[in-house]
DNA sequence: CACTAATAGTTAGTTAAACAACTAAATAAT
DNA sequence: ATTATTTAGTTGTTTAACTAACTATTAGTG
C-alpha cells in the first residue's frame, strides 16, 4: 500500500528531482574532464560500444527515446566526430550507425567518468539497499509498460 | 559497496530512464484529462499551493531549479492564467507569485491526476520498498551536496 | 556618502524531449 | 501486379533545462 507516502515523497518520486541533480553532476564532470559530450549522448555511445553498426531505430529501443529525438543526438555525435551514419545496403531506409576511431577510443575515458560519478552518488549505500531500488525499479517499469 | 552492480544497473540509474518514462505518463495522464499543463508546471503550481505568494527564486529552489527556467516556466503558466506576477512593494527587485482564481480552483483536479498515477505506478510495491527507496534518494542528495 | 558586493530577475544561445506531420522504401493484401 | 500498410528516418513546433551575460535594485564597506 502507498497510501502512508507523504506529498512531499510523492512529489520527489514523480518529479525526478534526482534525475535532475544526477544529469548535472555528470554533465559537470564530463565537462571538468574535457570531455565534450552530454549525458544523453553518452547512452548513445554506450549502446554503440556494445553494438556497433545498428540502426538508428534501435538506438531509440535501447535508450527509451523516440526517433526524433535520436535523430537530433545522433545530428550532434557526428559533428562531433564521435560516429558516422551509413546507409544500409539491403535497406535502404536504414541508416547503421558506426563508432569512428575518436568514438571507439572514448569509450574508456568517458566510462571513468561515469563510473566514478556512479561511485560517488551511490557512496554510503549497502549493497541491500541497491538490491532494493533494483526491485523497485523493475516493478515501476513493469507498471508503466501495463498501460 | 557497489563495486558488484553491472553497466546494465548503473546504465539505468545514472540515466534516469524512470524518470523520462513517468515524465511522459503524467504528462499524458494531464493531457487525457483535459488539463493544459505540464508536468513541470505542476511542480511550480504545487510550491504556490503551499506558499502562495513567494518570490521567484523561492520557486527555483523548492523546485530544484535555477531562475531562468523558472522565468520561462512562469511565462507559460501567465500566459494559460495560473498566475500573475506582482511588483513587491518593498523590494523592487522582486516579483511575488500568486496563484489566479483558475490557479487555486485547478489543484484538485490536477492533483487527483498527479495521484491517480502515482498510485499506478507504485502499484505492487510494499511499504517496505517505497521506505528503502525514501532512504536511498535521501542518501544520494546527499551525497550530491556534499560536493 | 560613494563605491563595491550581492541579489532578483530577464535575455540569448545551445541541447534535448515530446508530438505531429511528412518522405521514402519495404512488406502485405487483394 | 497494383494498391495499401507498415517501417525508418527527418523536419517543424513547443516546452524545458543549463550556462553565460546582462539590467536593476538592495545591502555592505571604506
Amino acid at each position: 500500500m502507498t497510501s502512508k507516502l507523504s506529498f512531499e515523497e510523492k512529489y520527489n518520486l514523480l518529479t525526478g528531482r534526482i534525475f535532475m541533480h544526477t544529469t548535472r553532476l555528470l554533465n559537470h564532470n564530463f565537462k571538468a574532464s574535457g570531455i565534450d559530450i552530454t549525458k544523453e549522448q553518452w547512452t548513445v555511445l554506450a549502446v554503440l560500444w556494445q553494438h556497433d553498426g545498428v540502426p538508428q531505430h534501435i538506438i531509440a529501443d535501447e535508450t527509451g527515446r523516440d526517433k526524433p529525438s535520436i535523430t537530433r543526438l545522433l545530428d550532434n555525435l557526428e559533428k562531433l566526430g564521435y560516429i558516422v551514419r551509413r546507409a544500409d545496403a539491403n535497406d535502404r531506409r536504414v541508416n547503421s550507425i558506426f563508432l569512428t576511431p575518436k568514438g571507439v577510443k572514448s569509450e574508456k575515458k568517458i566510462m571513468a567518468v561515469v563510473d566514478e560519478t556512479f561511485t560517488n552518488l551511490t557512496d554510503r549505500l549497502t549493497e541491500k539497499q541497491m538490491q532494493s531500488v533494483r526491485e523497485v525499479f523493475k516493478t515501476i517499469y513493469s507498471n508503466i509498460e501495463k498501460r
